[in-house]
DNA sequence: GGCAAAATCATACGAACGGGTGACACCGCA
DNA sequence: TGCGGTGTCACCCGTTCGTATGATTTTGCC
């Protein structure tokens, strides 16, 4: 499990400012409100249960904001054809850090091989397409390749993907 | 979308009486505490204050409880044998007249595996590089592939090459 | 805290690739 | 003899790929 890419962790805390915020305006404008006009007017028992009320309301709704709408429960079968081989593969880091190819690049060069162009690799990974050309290319270096294609076929032989 | 089972309807509503019923409760005893101590002792922005940030902090509870938490999609990975083919890779010409793949087609499949480009495989073939296109091009309509990368995936998956 | 490695992104340019079209020759078969 | 399949080649055009260069940010480690 990776981190989420960093444009993603922005969202996730621009949002949580944003309501934080909200919140604060939101509390500063109803206690004017219940200054100027409501105390003179109601006696404080149904003053104060109606401030309870939409300080609730306001909390449920940023509960529910920040927790998002609950999701179905989806088990996916996949099937995985494991390979006659005589086990399955295990992408070891041994052979990928003894020919210098970083985890990155190594991923990279797994979706390369499935036959992803740089664009569908760069929106499968949430990078731009320049940096995963940019990877590629240093990956070409590590493995002494001019091509893509060339690049897997190394990879292949040399057990650095399946 | 679908309406939930009508179980989970159920559990829904005897879940939100539940808490209507704590959050009423919770009100009135805040009220009751609030008469008594809070207003002698405190100016009344920070009683405000304090009865609004507790709350909020109900109505979040409340909130981030009632639509409960997030569940993740569950991608379950069922291991399936495939009697896959021992050693020896038979090219045989079954599988590819099964996809109506030429000879020459499945030639010009295999150099691409070995990662070289369309111009060295002309000279490895002796024909021009246009002609190597245009093969390729046939191989990779019949492959369904938009990429040579993609066509070694594909080829190799459907047994067509090793 | 600071440093090195790794990851990210941009821009520009030439090379390679892929699609489309058209053409010609050869061969086997009806 | 014609017809379909295969192989060969050429041209154009747009896309993708790979390289070079420079930069910033993030991360892991001392």
């Amino acid at each position: 499990m990776t981190l989420p890419p960093l444009s993603t962790r922005w969202t996730l805390l621009r949002h949580a400012l944003l309501y934080g915020a909200l919140g604060g305006v939101l509390i500063v404008a109803l206690q004017l409100i219940e200054y100027r006009y409501l105390v003179i007017t109601h006696s404080y028992e149904i003053y104060g249960g109606i401030i309870a009320i939409i300080f609730v309301s306001l909390g449920i709704w940023l509960g529910m904001t920040l927790t998002g709408r609950p999701e179905r429960i989806v088990v996916q079968e996949v099937e995985v054809r494991v390979p006659a081989e005589p086990v399955a593969f295990s992408a070891d880091p041994a052979r990928r850090e003894a020919m210098g190819v970083t985890k990155r690049e190594l991923e990279i060069l797994g979706l390369m091989a499935d036959g992803l162009s740089n664009k569908e690799i760069a929106d499968r990974i949430f990078v731009s397409e320049n940096t995963v050309k940019t990877h590629s290319s240093r990956l070409f270096d590590k493995l002494g390749a001019r091509r893509r294609t060339q690049a897997i076929q190394v990879g292949k032989s040399s057990g650095l993907i399946p």
